[in-house]
DNA sequence: TTTTATTATCGTAATATTGCAATATACAAA
DNA sequence: TTTGTATATTGCAATATTACGATAATAAAA
């Protein structure tokens, strides 16, 4: 049916999969590299670098700001993405965790 | 288009994205947390367990099978299904390193 | 004010994903 | 062999995602 059933899942369990899914794009991972290695705050350059339409930019960088992983500065008519390093850490913990608690194989 | 443009993106960001994309939904980490949950190999239950159709448990099964994140041992006329602990640190050890990589800001 | 540049939103087409009923397959037990 | 049980596959309906053209919104520059 295309729509998952969260109802069935617990709260961590439908937190988790909405941040793998944030995650499983390659345009989303590649705008999260060119961001992170920019040394100035950069904005969207990111359309010319990626090259994908810049509606289609636009899109992927609000799913990337719907779970806090990068926020936007407005700075003139521009707008400067920057990588969230709170929450990032945050992430990367919360996967982390998931990986270490899971690691018990039944075989 | 529903179509993602991976010729656009390098092998990692493919595979990465890839990975992402098994773990991104609830069943599949019910599944796995599942799994590993248990002392004993452990076959399909998960479809009572869960709460999901047999098919689409199966058809889950065959995701997470994708990757090896899961291997399945034939057991008469069941099959047991345990975490590839290789492939599980593998993965962690990916994801941690993107993780690490793209840590800088630019603000 | 008009123009230009930057970014966001809307609408839509194409493809992907989720879930399940029906069915097929494989094997063990009777 | 037949029956029952466990798992996989097929086919389909409903919804989600990806991408982009057109357009709106915003702000600086002319």
């Amino acid at each position: 049916m295309g729509i998952t059933k969260t109802q069935i899942f617990n709260t961590k369990q439908n937190e988790l999969a909405t941040i793998f899914k944030v995650l499983a794009n390659p345009a989303r991972i590649a705008i999260l590299q060119y961001i992170s290695g920019q040394k100035a705050c950069i904005c969207n350059d990111i359309v010319e670098e990626i090259g994908l339409a810049q509606p289609t930019i636009s899109q992927h960088l609000k799913e990337l700001k719907s779970i806090d992983l990068i926020a936007g500065e407005i700075d003139g008519k521009r707008v400067c993405y920057c990588i969230n390093l709170e929450k990032w850490k945050e992430i990367q913990d919360l996967l982390n965790s998931f990986f270490d608690k899971t690691t018990f194989n039944c075989c």
